[in-house]
DNA sequence: TGATGTATGTTAGTAACCTCACTCAAATCG
DNA sequence: CGATTTGAGTGAGGTTACTAACATACATCA
């Protein structure tokens, strides 16, 4: 008889990962393990969000709409983070819409349970608030990034994003759907993509990128990819320096 | 005997005057009124903050930085806000810059006392964690007005979140100033005004901007003013709603 | 009063991105 | 298979903002 095949556990998550097991314990009966498809929607702007997402190999984007129905990417949520950690700072609404980047898992909770930890004012609210932090630090460098840096580098950085969370060199997305993470036309990511290709940097063919050295592309990215990475990385050590 | 001329009071911050009065009272004796001038430090980027500030009549510009040193302006915190909430969410360090963007006076309250009552899970943890939440969507919303809107329209915003802070329609800030605030070139706030002023929005001399009529700028400005506007009223709403 | 900063105005050239209007190629489906 | 849909490439023309270099005006102070 086989071995089972190893489930996917919420642990993948390292925000779970790094609270206290003890902690892990008392809430992990109230995960529930969902599988998303690139596309879905997990809530629309101002929508009542019912949970919170803690993803594993799922890639979530969060997008803040424009009045002109124009909207453009603010943060991205992998496996070191969780998305609609908003409810707990005591809100019902969710200001921004998020979308599923990257087919795969996450393990969602009830806001309703998640408050009730939350008030307990221990591990799981520290933790909970310790990601605002790093997510705040995220948007502030996005907000700079579109001010400062070219498309060319923006679509660099998210690749190495996407790269980093599921190491894998092909990404699946139209140049269409970058656009509307990147909140630019689909015309320019077509321009910046020739150009990153003509210096072989990736090679792009209909509906999907393939990235041949991903060296070369951390070599053309901004700084704000090094920044926001750094800072999840500072989070998840000060968690395992206070608890593991 | 004349009356005593007002004093400055705390209750001036829209968000101690939203805490309870017992609440308030409690963190009262912790609160220490500080003047500022126009281009006052608070803390540099990557410092560690050893208070946080309730403005009352100054108001506050939050600086993200980057590597080359070129920072662009992420939020302003006026009488609505509190600067350095990060300190709250876990943090030792500030990640940006805070510096004093119109002359006036804030209370001041020691990081200590501020973990020690956030500590107690009670109002004024709720109070902190609802601002924080405002302030992700004006850090948000600025990211997406970097993406989309002119410089003109970002002017606009800025001249009326000073005018909502201090009803007084001169402005005294240099060019260069505003530049540094919005991230962009001299030469372009420059242009942009000139441009506001052939319109008759602005009257622009060495250092100053008056403004004829607030209304034509209101009529000028990008959504991003009304929607930040919005959402911390809608914060303050609620504490009144539960409290008042 | 003249000298020295400092703030603003202005110009020319360039780069990035946008808009609009297409063409072309690949995938899908009847 | 041919028709349709979908994704990508292209090109003209415009706008916005950047770079760099300079001119002008105001403010202060010796």
């Amino acid at each position: 008889m086989p071995a089972p095949k190893p489930t996917n556990s919420a642990l993948d998550n390292r925000l779970l990962a790094a609270l206290p097991n003890k902690e892990f314990q008392k809430i992990n009966s109230s995960l529930e393990e969902i599988v998303f498809k690139s596309g879905d929607v997990l809530w629309e702007a101002d929508e009542k969000a019912l949970h919170l997402y803690f993803p594993t190999t799922t890639l979530i984007s969060m997008l803040h709409e424009t009045e002109g129905g124009i909207s453009a990417g603010i943060a991205a949520i992998g496996r070191e983070g969780v998305a609609g950690a908003g409810v707990v700072l005591g809100d019902v609404r969710t200001p921004d819409r998020a979308i599923v980047q990257q087919d795969g898992t996450a393990f969602r909770m009830k806001t309703t349970d998640v408050k009730e930890e939350f008030a307990e004012c221990g591990d799981f609210q520290h933790m909970l608030m310790g990601y605002t932090q790093a997510l705040l630090t995220q948007i502030s460098q996005n907000a700079i990034c579109n001010r400062l840096h070219t498309v060319e580098q923006q679509i660099c950085r998210w690749l190495l994003v996407n790269y980093d969370h599921k190491k894998n060199t092909t990404f699946l997305m139209t140049q269409d759907q970058i656009a509307g993470v990147l909140g630019v036309r689909r015309e320019t990511v077509s321009l910046a993509a020739a150009q990153l290709q003509k210096r072989h940097l990736i090679k792009t063919s209909r509906g999907k990128i393939e990235v041949p050295k991903i060296d070369r592309i951390q070599a053309a990215v901004c700084e704000c990819y090094g920044v926001i990475k750094d800072e999840y990385n500072r989070i998840l050590k000060n968690y395992v320096t206070k608890h593991g």
